[in-house]
DNA sequence: CGCAAGTATCTTGACATCGAGATATAAATG
DNA sequence: CATTTATATCTCGATGTCAAGATACTTGCG
């Protein structure tokens, strides 16, 4: 079982990070386990999380939250009139259905978002983007945008595209098979 | 500027996932903006939260919570005699200073970790793992890498290396210029 | 030496999230 | 139809996180 990344001189292809750190305590610790798992997963975790905080930086210019700014483009992105259930924008933002009623109280409340009865349903709801939400979410996806292709600077073209195939075949499992 | 993956056979391929279905709606609604960004970071984010909910799970098995077992494995990873400072742990785990003394309060309360004063330095404190801490840590750690195996068998192993190395190059920036 | 600036950790209060259960309505079954 | 089962959303209590500021100690510089 042949290990990739190994002794591999990264001084003269590029940084280290946190998780080659990581990996090489592991190994250095845990000498009997196979811990190349981490370079991946780790990866990914780490690297949300930073991401996090770049989105939060990015936002707070435009007065949004991160968790403001996945509801409103939520619903941007459904289309005119920019109106979506409840349960629909649970699957798009992966919270729990307590997490979003609050959320769109607090939405609701700022005048972002309004809940309309849904008229073929009685136990449903929808919710639709006011002008003034809609306008925010677009502001803020410009922002966002921004930021991400700095970050993404690092990669060539070609590269940005082998990693989103990648990066596919390990979220679709979640997305299709119900997780 | 040629955008890749417009068309693309995916059902020949491999599985659609949520975020190939968020850029074509982007693309519907904003065909005004060039979105490529989100394929990549998108999909980091959602994985990431895939993960998490992944891993609660694996680690209920053990009695430990996500947020346990980062702060139980950084202090295992240090090596005899299992001890680091609070800042050290915060680089680490990526979260605040607040957030961290909570942390060590919980742990410490149930026994798996302890504080002891740091000898060279009056201000800090020094977190050592507990000799059961130690077991938790490492009996968790078997489970997520097994969870984890699974989880990456939708790669090859070199698509697992190639995969390690674009999201290391993302990484690099944040772990290596402090941001 | 003595003071200013820096560092390490902890405290506090606000807030967002989760999970479990409650309520109301709809669909399926016989 | 009546009854069961499933669905959609909301309520509520507990908990973890963050941001900002407080405290205590250390280091650098004149």
């Amino acid at each position: 079982m042949k290990r990739l990344h190994i002794d591999r001189p990264l001084t003269l292809i590029g940084m280290e990070d946190e998780v080659d750190r990581l990996v090489a305590a592991w190994r250095r610790e845990r000498p009997d386990l196979d811990v190349e798992p981490l370079e991946v997963l780790s990866r990914v975790s780490r690297l949300a999380r930073h991401l996090d905080r770049a989105r939060r930086l990015a936002f707070s210019e435009h007065g949004l939250e991160p968790w403001e700014f996945d509801v409103l483009t939520s619903l941007r992105r459904a289309g005119a009139p920019y109106q979506l259930s409840p349960g629909q924008l649970l699957t798009q933002t992966l919270v729990t259905s307590g997490t979003m009623t609050n959320r769109i109280d607090r939405l609701a409340k700022k005048g972002l978002v309004e809940r309309l009865p849904d008229p073929s349903d009685r136990r449903g709801v929808l919710v639709r983007l006011t002008p003034e939400g809609r306008d925010r979410a677009d502001q803020a996806l410009a922002g966002l945008l921004a930021q991400e292709r700095a970050i993404l600077a690092q990669l060539s073209q070609s590269q940005r595209g082998d990693l989103a195939g990648l990066l596919r075949q390990l979220t679709a499992p979640f997305d299709n098979i119900p997780g």
